[in-house]
DNA sequence: ACTGGCGGGACGTCCCGTTAGT
DNA sequence: ACTAACGGGACGTCCCGCCAGT
C-alpha cells in the first residue's frame, strides 16, 4: 500500500475510472430517454456491460448515479468569470462577457457533453432535485457579485432584481435549448443580454 | 332504487369529495415535508385516516396524487390576463399589469393555497416533472402573445428574448419566494418588472 | 375490528393458515430433498404456488421456515407423559410407558407427519441448529423428573447417567428410523427400553 | 531449477502448512463463536491476517474450511480400540475399556484440541452435516463389532439395542460436555457405562 | 505468488396496485 | 364500500469464487 492518494496511473486504476464514467454515462442517457423511475439499475448495468453488482460498487444508491457533484457546474464558471470582468462594465454587460469567456476556449466536445448534463439537470426530475442547490447557490453568488461590483448592499432590491433578471433569462435560454437542439445557445444568450442592456423596448 | 341517475349532489357525493381533497392535501404536505419517493401511500393513508386501499380508490396511481390538473395554473392565468391588456402598452408593462390583475381580487386564503402548490411544483421533483409542460407551454404562449401584440413573428429573436426575460425573471422571483416565505411575491415581481422596463441600468 | 384474538373462523383466516402450512410443508420437503442452502426461497415459493413476497410475509427470514416452534416436540410430550406415570415404577419403566402413552391415541397421519418433522430436525443442519435447544432442554427435564421420582438430587451422577442413557437410546432409535423408514419406531424403542431394564446383558 | 521433484519438505512447504492450519483454526473458532453462515470469508481472512483471496487458495470453497477429513475421528478410534478388546468381556465392558484406551496415552493438548473439534461437530450445523456420515457409520460399526463379539447376527434386535444404548449414552455425555466444559468427559462416560453394566436400577 | 476487482446470485425489504373476501 | 392479502418487481446488501493485473 505505497500511496493511496497517488494519481493511480496503473492500468487497474485507469480501467476503474473508465468503468465508472461509462456506467454514469449510460445511466444519464437512459434517464433522459425513458425517465429516472422507469430506468432500472439492471438496464443500466446491461447498457454499460457490467454486472448490477458493479453498478452498486461504484454508486451505492441509484440516486448517486444522478449526482453530478464533482463536475463543475457551468453556472459556477459563469460566476467565476463574472468576477474577473473589469470594473467599468455594467452588471449585464459583465455577465454577458463572462458568459462568452466561459465558452471561448472550450473544445466543442466538452461543450456538448456539459450542455447535455446541464439540460438533463433541468428536465429529469431527480437531477433537478439533486442540483437544485446549485441553482439557488448560483443565484445568491450572482447577487453578491453584482452587489460588490456596484458597491451596493446585496439586499438592495435593485441589485436583486438585476441578478434575478440575468439568471432568469439565462435559465430560460438554456431551457429553450433543451427542446431545440439546433439552437446556438451561446449566440442566443449573447443576443438576449445585449437586447436586455439596450433597453428591452418592445 | 330511485333516482339513480341524478347528478348525485347529495350528502354522499359531498363527503366523497371531501375525502378526496383530504387525501390529496395530506399527500402534498407529506411530499413537501419528506419528498415524493420517501413518502409511502401507507403514510398518506394514515395521515388522512383511511385505509391504504382507499387511497387507491380515489387516485389510481401514486402519481395521480401529485397531479394538479384541474387546478388552474397561475401561469395560465397570467397568460389569460396578459391577453386582456390594452394594445398600447409595451410587452413588459402588459405583463406587469396582467400579473397584478391576477391577484387583485384573489382572497388571501386562495392565494396562499395556490402559492403553496406552485412552490411545490418548483421544489418537489415529481411535481416539477408533472408540470414541466405547464412551464414550457406558458413560455410559448407568452411568446405568441408578445408577437401578436407587437405585430412581429413569434420566431423573431427580439420577441423571444423579451418573452424569455419576462418569464425568466418571474420564475426567479417565484423561486425566491419558495425559500423566503416572508417575501411579498406580488410586490417583488412588480418592482422587478418596473425596473426592467426602466432600463435595468446598474 | 371486533376481536383480534378470536379463533378467526372466517374464510380469510382459514385460507391464511392453510397457505402458511403449505409454504412450510414444501420448504421442509425441499430442505430434505436438496439441502437447506441449496434450496432458494424462490423455489419454495414456486413449489407452494405463491409469490416469493408471500413467503417472506409469513416467514420473515429463510431460517424461520426451519423453525418448528409452535409444534409440540415429541420430546416435550414424552416428558409430560413421564411425569404422569405412577410413582412405583423404575425410571426406565416409567419412561417406557410414557413413550407408549404418547403414541397410543395418536392417529397414524399425525404420527407420520410428526415423525418426518423430527427426523428432519436430526438430519437437516439448520433444523438441527434451530432445535438444538429442544434437545438439551428435554435432557434437562428428564434429568429433573428422574430426580424427583427417585427423591435424589438432579446433580447426582447416577440420576444423570440414567437420564443420559434413556435419552441417548431414544435418540439413537429415532435416528435409526430416519434412514430405515420401514422400522416401527415405537416397537423398537419399547424393546430397547425393556432390554435396558432387564439388564442389557450381552 | 534443481530438485523440483523432491518431496518439498523445505522451509517453504512448512510455512505453507502453517498458514493453512492457521486459517482453518481461525475459521473453526469463528464458526463456533458466531455461527457458520454469519462468518464471512473476509472475517476469517482478517483473523488469519491474510487476504480473502488467499483463503480460497488453500480452501477452494468455504465449506472446505469446515471439513475435518484428514483428522481421525474419535468415534473411529473408539471403534478400532473396541475391536482390540479381549473376547471374554461383555459388549458394554468392552466398549468402556476401549474408550479408556483411546485416551490413556493421549497428551492433554491433543485431547483438548480433538474434544473441541468434536464438540464443534455437534453444535455447528454445517459441521454436523459434514460429519453426520461419521455418526451413522460409527453406529453401524459398533453394531457389527458387537455382533461379531457375541456371535449373533447384526440384524438381531438385542445386538442393535446394545449398540444403540452404548452409542446413545456416549453421544449424550459428549453432548453434555459441550455445554459444561468443566466436565471430565472420560470419567463421566466411564461411570455411565459402569452403571449401565451394573443394571441401571433406579 | 498474491490480490484487487468483478460476475453471479441469494436474501430480504419495501412498495405499488389488483383482486378476492367481508 | 371497504379492506386484507397477494403478486410482481425494484432496490440494495452481502458474499462466494474466479480472473486478470501487479
Amino acid at each position: 500500500m505505497p500511496d493511496q492518494n497517488q494519481p493511480a496511473s496503473g492500468l487497474r486504476a485507469r480501467k476503474k475510472a473508465r468503468t465508472r464514467n461509462e456506467i454514469q454515462r449510460h445511466a444519464l442517457r437512459l434517464f433522459r430517454e425513458r425517465g429516472y423511475a422507469a430506468t432500472t439499475v439492471e438496464q443500466i448495468a446491461e447498457a454499460a456491460e457490467v454486472a448490477p453488482s458493479t453498478v452498486f460498487r461504484y454508486f451505492p444508491t441509484k440516486e448517486d448515479l444522478a449526482d453530478l457533484t464533482g463536475y463543475h457546474s457551468l453556472l459556477d464558471e459563469f460566476t467565476k468569470a463574472f468576477g474577473e470582468q473589469p470594473a467599468g462594465l455594467s452588471v449585464v454587460e459583465a455577465f454577458r462577457r463572462a458568459f462568452l469567456a466561459v465558452f471561448e476556449d472550450m473544445p466543442p466536445d466538452e461543450f456538448a457533453a456539459r450542455r447535455e448534463r446541464e439540460v438533463l439537470t433541468l428536465t429529469v426530475p431527480e437531477l433537478w432535485a439533486a442540483n437544485l442547490g446549485n441553482l439557488t447557490g448560483a443565484m445568491r453568488l450572482v447577487t453578491e457579485l453584482a452587489a460588490k461590483r456596484t458597491g451596493r448592499d446585496p439586499g438592495d432590491v435593485a441589485v436583486r432584481n438585476v441578478a434575478r433578471t440575468v439568471c432568469g433569462v439565462a435559465l430560460a435560454v438554456w431551457f429553450d435549448s433543451g427542446t431545440r437542439p439546433e439552437l446556438d445557445v451561446v449566440a442566443e444568450l449573447d443576443q438576449a443580454l445585449a437586447q436586455l442592456e439596450a433597453g428591452l423596448s418592445l
